[in-house]
DNA sequence: CGCCTTCATGTCAGTCGCTGTCATCACTAG
DNA sequence: CTAGTGATGACAGCGACTGACATGAAGGCG
């Protein structure tokens, strides 16, 4: 390590999610997020590209991790089900306790340049699963409709992960159940 | 009208068009297309929330059309045919010849920034079929699950309609030709 | 015809997100 | 011990966006 204190990454996300929960994104300065995990405005943008970025980190990891579920998931699944068991995986990602995620999902809701970060990004998470369809030999149309399919199922099951306080079920059981439902409305 | 040269706004948008389209967005100031529209910097923001959105001004058009086309829907269509026929009415605002929103379309494509906005636009067009088809006495959730359907269904037919050269067929029928691999899929 | 209200615009100053550039300094390989 | 590496600080600068105030034409009204 060098003469700096380690883990500036780590604290400027801290930071950055305390400073947006307390006075909210918009009244968030850059300045005071750097400020907070004491280090320089340049710094934080050396870490992150800008001043949204910072909520969205896990992104690169929630990626691989549906790529692989979708690599691993059996050949004779159809590519719905194989996109829905992907995005299933992202539950070893989040973990068990929703208090985390929903936090942040607050942050998240609460500005609509937030929200079209988040947007993109489950934009991009839907094209790498179209990607590894493809792969798996789907055809073109069918790769894309099955992946946002996919994503928009797990919206859906996380939303309901993160609101519903006495629902103990977990958010694989909350997809597969929204899985479900959009069958029953495509059907 | 006043002093001043009325369509400032109308002047506006195709200025954007132009610039964002011959030097690409980011390379385009505020300013030069405030310029070349004959205004001050100031007056475009009065216009138009941000840099991006003189690129999006036709979307509540967009949205109403929908609604009210789906309004207008044989009440005894299924959440998802409902939906899907709200966005083919779309057509109608778009006219015969993809040539302009071919044009609009690569100049978003072209970033990121725009094709954020683009996602929120779309997914604000989503929540609004959601809402109709609650007023239909569909349940929330597949509601949400229909919207976001026909939504990607519309996405599908309109690249499509906007790609394909040598495809004569109107958007209506791409649109529908997609919600029926949307259909063959989640089979 | 002249006054007054309205409203789109101009002007100006200022904040903040974000970037390029160069210097600094601890750590590390040799 | 020296040169190189890498994360950081310091600083100047651009451009997006906002708030406040001034201006001048259009239209209503006496």
């Amino acid at each position: 390590m060098g003469r700096w204190v380690p883990g500036a990454r780590g604290r400027l996300q801290r930071a950055a999610m305390e400073l947006y929960a307390e006075r909210g994104f918009e009244q968030t300065t850059v300045a005071e997020i750097a400020a907070r995990a004491g280090v320089t405005e340049r710094t934080f943008f050396r870490h992150f590209a800008d001043k949204r970025e910072v909520l969205f980190a896990g992104q690169e990891q929630l990626s691989e991790l549906v790529v692989g579920a979708l690599t691993d998931a059996p050949a004779d699944l159809s590519p719905l089900d194989a996109a829905a068991r992907a995005v299933e995986a992202s539950a070893e990602l989040f973990g068990e306790r929703p208090d985390g995620p929903r936090a942040r999902q607050a942050i998240i809701d609460a500005h609509p340049d937030l929200r079209e970060r988040e947007l993109i990004k489950l934009e991009g998470l839907a094209a790498v699963i179209a990607e590894g369809l493809l792969r798996r030999g789907v055809p073109t149309a069918a790769a894309t409709l099955a992946a946002s399919s996919a994503v928009a199922v797990f919206r859906m099951g996380f939303e309901r992960w993160i609101t519903d306080d006495g629902d103990d079920r977990g958010l694989e059981e909350l997809i597969r159940e929204a899985l479900a439902e959009l069958r029953a409305v495509t059907r």
